[in-house]
DNA sequence: TTGTCTGTTGACACATATGTACATTTTCGC
DNA sequence: GCGAAAATGTACATATGTGTCAACAGACAA
């Protein structure tokens, strides 16, 4: 029978089903991800998934340091970025929240809703919450916050995130910009520069009228 | 052979199923919420269930109804209730944040993650966060603030939160209390007045040192 | 051309879940 | 005590999932 054939010359791979897998995480959480249906997908047999994942539990395994990999460590590279001001730095840090590449938020969900059920998930978030706080408090520090101020800003910032991801909501690009001059006035305390946000703008390809 | 029995004289009843439902859904999410665990778990016969509910659709809606009549009905009522000042109409708001009759977080992180895998539950899931959030926001306005302000430092509220319980996160009370003034601050622009948090603390049994 | 490595497949054994039909037991009003 | 209703349990049919095994097939190198 005719079949299409990857670069190894065959239909299947490990990263196939890691990527069949991620998706189906994303849609429908980790309950959803099994061989059977995954199987389906990809238009393989079931038990060809045997040959590259030892069970199910390796496959659940690799899509975790997928996301360890991806998530966590952008958070922080941005919130070290240099910054003339804490509204600018501050902006450093909303370039995750807006741009897939930088920090994927159906994954974050997806993972935490996972963590519902399984201690060992929970463990693994709970340390990436901690860094993740942990890199965004030194931020505000080093724009002169006190420890508990600069805590508690720090907290502010990555949970509305949390809990907008946790919304799922579909919102046009617009409608989110509007918030950001806003947003950056609560979390910080001060009025962005107009310059500042047309530099974050432009950089998210958005252009205000 | 000799039974607990309750009210009824009976063991099981629709109150005993949807409880064990409820908890089970808390601790591990909607896909655990199955018929045959619960039965084991109330040691009652699984077909007995088929004798209260029609089917694991039946049950599950039962969850959701539970759900939809606590948590957004208090949000509502604590943002409009009476306050001097923003910053104590804030700390009304935070009562259900800190009491578990005005707002059950667990529940509402569960029904969350179930709103990945189903669509329905995804919709009734944004129309609370829609009413909510518009209630938060006519508090802002109430207190003066103009309509773009007011939207998003009522989603600074409400989003904090939500990302709070999406972390899952174990905390002393007094770990929590201790953020209380700053969070006030950073959501009201003002500095809660000492009366003000000596009340709220009072209220949820606290004593700062 | 003949292995051999890489990958695929179907058959099997098993576990866990749902829902229905029907017989049985328990409780309560009379 | 007796019978109806309320509640339980047993047996069955069915679906969907996991993982193992042994047979098979394409690519390629000796």
């Amino acid at each position: 029978m005719e079949q299409a054939l990857n670069d190894t010359g065959w239909r299947g791979s490990h990263e196939g089903w890691l990527e069949a897998a991620y998706e189906t995480l994303l849609e429908s959480g980790v309950d959803s991800v099994k061989i059977l249906p995954l199987a389906k997908k990809l238009n393989l047999s079931r038990t060809s998934f045997y040959w590259f994942f030892k069970d199910r539990e390796e496959l659940l395994a690799g899509l975790i340091g997928r996301w360890r990999e991806k998530n966590t460590g952008n958070i922080i590279k941005q919130s070290e970025a240099y910054a003339e001001s804490l509204a600018e730095a501050m902006l450093n840090v909303f370039d995750c929240w807006l741009d897939q590449n930088l920090f994927d938020s159906k994954f974050e969900f997806a993972v935490r809703s996972w963590a519902l059920q399984s201690e060992e998930i929970l463990l693994e978030v709970q340390k990436a919450d901690q860094v993740r706080l942990e890199a965004l408090k030194r931020m505000f520090v080093r724009f002169g916050y006190e420890e508990t101020p600069a805590d508690v800003r720090a907290r502010t910032t990555y949970l509305v995130q949390i809990g907008y991801i946790s919304m799922q909501s579909r919102e046009e690009i617009a409608v989110r910009m509007k918030r950001i001059p806003e947003y950056i006035a609560i979390y910080t305390g001060q009025i962005p520069q107009q310059r500042e946000l047309d530099r974050f703008f432009a950089r998210h390809g958005y252009k205000p009228k």
